[in-house]
Parts: C-alpha cells; structure tokens; sequence
RNA sequence: GGACAGGUGGCUGAGCGGAUGAAGGCGCUCGACUCGAAAUCGAGAAUGGGGACAAAACCCCAUCGCGGGUUCGAAUCCCGCCCUGUCCGCCA
C-alpha cells in the first residue's frame, strides 16, 4: 500500500513514478487525492460533533452527580447523536472507497529500476557456461519419462493437468534438493528454518498484496474461508504482522520449504509441456524483514544466496533486473534468476527477489521500534531460493549423458546418495 | 464439534453505565540521594488519526479482542464473530 502522505504532498512526483508500472494508473491516483481530502474534511466536522457531545455528556453526569435534573437536556444531545450517525455513515463510506482503491495500486519503483516492459530488462550478470554436449539433447519430460521418474499421465489422472508425480529416485531427488537449500541458508546465510501452515487467513493475503486483487490465482477453501498459499512469502512475511518489534531483532532472516499452490488463470497454454508451469509446485523460500536503510543491501545479499544454489550445482544462469512494467505487484526493485535449461534451449526464471520496502509492512501493521522511541514501518524482502520444478528441469537437462542417464551434481550427493538419476 | 472460563497499556491486574485513556504492582526512562551501586524518594511514559504550525508545545477525535446494537453517555449492558485456556468427543 502506498503512503497516504505522499500523495497529498507529493502528488505530481508519485503519479509520475507510478505511470512508469503501467499506464492509466495516474489518474487513479488523482482519484484518491480528491477521496482523502473530501473524506479528511468530513472527518474534522465530525470530530467537533463528537467534541460536542462529549463535553455536554460530560457535564449531565456531573449534574446528575450533584442531585440536579437533567432530563431536557436529552432531546439536544440526541439530535446531536443522529447528525453524527448520519455522517459517519458518510465517512465510512468514503473510507472504504478510498481503502479498496489504494490496495489496488501497485507499489513505486525504486529510481535504479529502468523504465519500460521486458525489453528495457537488464541481464546484470551471467554465470556458467551453457553444456553442449555433442550428442542430441532430450528435453527433461522426455528425459524423466524414459528414466521411469516422472510421470506426467498418472499425475493428471489424479488431479488433471497442471500437476506432477515424482517416483522412486525421481522423489528421493525432491527431497535431497529440499534438504541441501535449508542446510545452506541456515547454515551459510544466516536464516531460521521455519515449518508453516500452508492454509492462511484473507488477511495475510491482504498483508502480502495477494488479495484483493489476485484472487482469481489463489485456491481457496469455501468452508472456512482460508487459502492456499501461492507461494512461502505469504506465511513469512505474516509471521510477524500487528507487531512492533524490538530494532535489535532486525534482520531477521527466515527460510521455509513450502508447496505452492497457483490457479494460473490468465496462463492457459503457456508451457504446458513439463513441470514448467504447474497448479502445485514445491519451492524453498527466503524472506527478511530489514529497517528501512537495510533493506536494498538485503536485496543484494539476497540475490546472491539465491546463486549459491545454482553455482553449489554447477548450472549455468543469469541475473536480470527487471524494468518497471514486468515487477510484481509489490516489488519497488527485483532481480529475476533465470536458470539455463539445455534441452529445450530456455532460460527457466527459477527465483525472483524482491524488495517490497514497506508496501507489504504497511498493509499488515508491521514495524519496529527505533532508538529514538519512534514505531517505524519495516522493509520485507523475499526471494526464492530456489523453486524445485525448474530446477529439477534444468538438472536432467543440463547433465544428461548420451545414455540417457543424468549425473547427480556432486554437492548434492551427500544428500541424494547416488551418482546418477 | 460440545461445555465451561477468559481476552483491558511493555507485562501482571482492578474497574462491570458518567469526573477512567484507564487504580495497584512489576518492568522502563529521567532526576534526587550516593564515591559508585542497591534500596528509597520524586517525575515521566500507549497507539493511530485530524486541526494548527516553519517545527514543537497545543487543541480535538478514536482505540479496553473484532464488528454491530441499546443509551444523552459504553471498557462496563445486549447480539454476532474471532482468538486463548481447561474438560469431553473425534482423529494422525
């Protein structure tokens, strides 16, 4: 959410920021100029109503107190309460325009982020080399098929298409990957492990910026009117929302392994071949909340925890930034890593790190107490770190030999116990 | 899922229709005493918002789990919901 503040002082400057995310955003804004000041204005004539009442209440339970009558006062004061009543009304009203609006907008980017769509994107950096092995490269579906550790059809007989089933040495891969990224950030990177719920409340997704606007790409459960969570972010970045934290708990540094779940409404026949987009998928996932001055340092240390992984398995990727128009809906600034795939010839967008500076802590109460005495919105980061699809995918592409078989990265032997798939 | 008991400031805990934004205690900050500390004494201290202002002081409003209602007036009475605890049931 954005600051109410720097609209009313700021209105040319944040409208130009925000028109650079997408166009038709600025009058929006303009939208929300005049709800404030119409709704602040009411406001003040309500609050000298109320001043009123108050102070002539005040004085009826003194008189009452002292033996004096006080019953023709009453008729006054009641008018009073219906003007009041009727006006607040008004003010609610008013509140809960100007509300839904500002929790539609996106966040402003950060002055470092280029402006345009997926072509002002910038790769940053590149590490690796892609494999090019001299033999015909298979595609991972074929790969997985053939070597009996993915199977696709059985999947969707279970739960339709969108979905994967992992067996036998493909599973066990599952878990290795799992156990070798939370060994590493814990143990390297400084994060807590951290085992959630995978069902939360609507106000974590509103804490987060899912809802409401994305409800549409969210499971949810008619019953008792909880959702899937789409990604780790929602359960880690709640963890502490309505709360004023102490400034020398910060950072703090959280890692989870979580299933994700993701209707993918708007992507009906985007790669449909594979485990590259999918309705489940499984992801380990990085979060920090920072002090405000800390947070775009964080977002670096971020992205390079998230490489640690693809460089610990030798796998070839690049670092892109992201302009303007391609972030999410949160992210002030975020870098992309996209994994080399080799059988199909794609970079595979395998983690996305993001700085959501206080868009996130706003909308979920979430700040901590300085120094000064002062309560200040923290800064939430999040990141992937990494998603286990694509990685799984560029895995058997990238290391298959002629035979067919796949070699095992050598740092995640320890965990998987075998050299080859 | 059922029954009962609760939810009040950083914590504990009183208040159960009016002068209470909230007693007492603990903790915290500042000051006095002290060579220093402890003890003692004194003072201060919630959050959000609006107004005014260069800014602060200042004025006002809201907030006692959340949302409604009754009332001139609600932490207090009524209704609904959420959460916590205990017991019972069910269950991995």
């Amino acid at each position: 959410m954005l600051d109410i503040n720097l609209i009313r002082h700021n209105l040319l400057e944040t409208k130009r920021k925000l028109s650079s995310r997408a166009k038709g955003l600025a009058p929006l804004l303009d939208e929300v100029y005049a709800l404030d000041s119409k709704k602040r204005n009411l406001q003040t004539e309500i609050e000298k109503w109320r001043a009123l009442r108050n102070k002539q209440s005040k004085a009826i339970g003194l008189k009452k107190l002292q033996g004096e009558k006080v019953e023709e006062e009453f008729g006054a004061l009641k008018e009073i309460g219906s003007t009041i009543e009727e006006k607040e009304k008004e003010l609610a009203n008013l509140e809960i325009q100007l509300n839904s609006l500002l929790l539609s907008l996106p966040n402003l980017p950060h002055e470092s982020v280029p402006c345009g769509g997926t072509e002002a994107n910038q790769v940053v950096r590149t590490w690796g080399e892609p494999p090019q092995p001299n033999f015909p490269l298979k595609t991972h579906w074929e790969l997985g098929k053939a070597l009996g550790i993915l199977d696709l059809e059985r999947s969707a007989k279970l739960s339709g298409s969108g979905f994967s089933l992992f067996l036998g040495k493909g599973a066990k891969l599952q878990r290795a990957l799992i156990d070798f990224m939370l060994e590493m950030h814990t143990q390297n990177h400084g994060y807590k492990e951290v085992w959630p719920p995978y069902l939360v409340r609507e106000a974590c997704m509103m804490g987060t910026g899912h809802l409401p606007k994305f409800a549409n790409d969210m499971y949810s459960i008619n019953n008792d009117g909880l959702y899937l969570i789409p990604t780790g972010e929602v359960p880690l970045t709640n963890l502490h929302r309505e709360e004023i934290l102490s400034e020398s708990s910060l950072p703090l540094r959280y890692v989870a392994y979580t299933p994700c779940f993701r209707l993918e409404a708007g992507s009906a026949g985007k790669d449909t071949r594979g485990i590259l987009r999918l309705h489940q998928f499984d992801k380990v996932e990085l979060v920090q909340i920072t002090k405000p001055e800390d947070s775009y340092g964080a977002l670096e240390e971020m992205v390079q925890h998230a490489e640690k992984v693809l460089q610990a398995l030798n796998l070839c990727y690049r670092v892109v930034l992201l302009a303007s128009e391609d972030m999410g809906f949160g992210a002030a600034k975020c870098y992309d890593i996209e994994v080399w795939a080799a059988g199909i010839q794609s970079w595979l967008e395998i983690s996305s790190v993001s700085n959501l500076e206080n868009f996130q802590a706003r909308r979920m109460n979430l700040r901590y107490k300085s120094s000064s005495g002062k309560n200040i919105l923290c800064h939430t980061l999040n990141g992937s770190g990494t998603a286990l699809p694509r990685l799984v995918a560029a895995i058997l592409e990238n290391n298959q030999k002629e035979d067919g078989r796949v070699l095992i990265p050598e740092k995640i032997r320890a965990y998987f116990g075998e050299e080859y798939l």
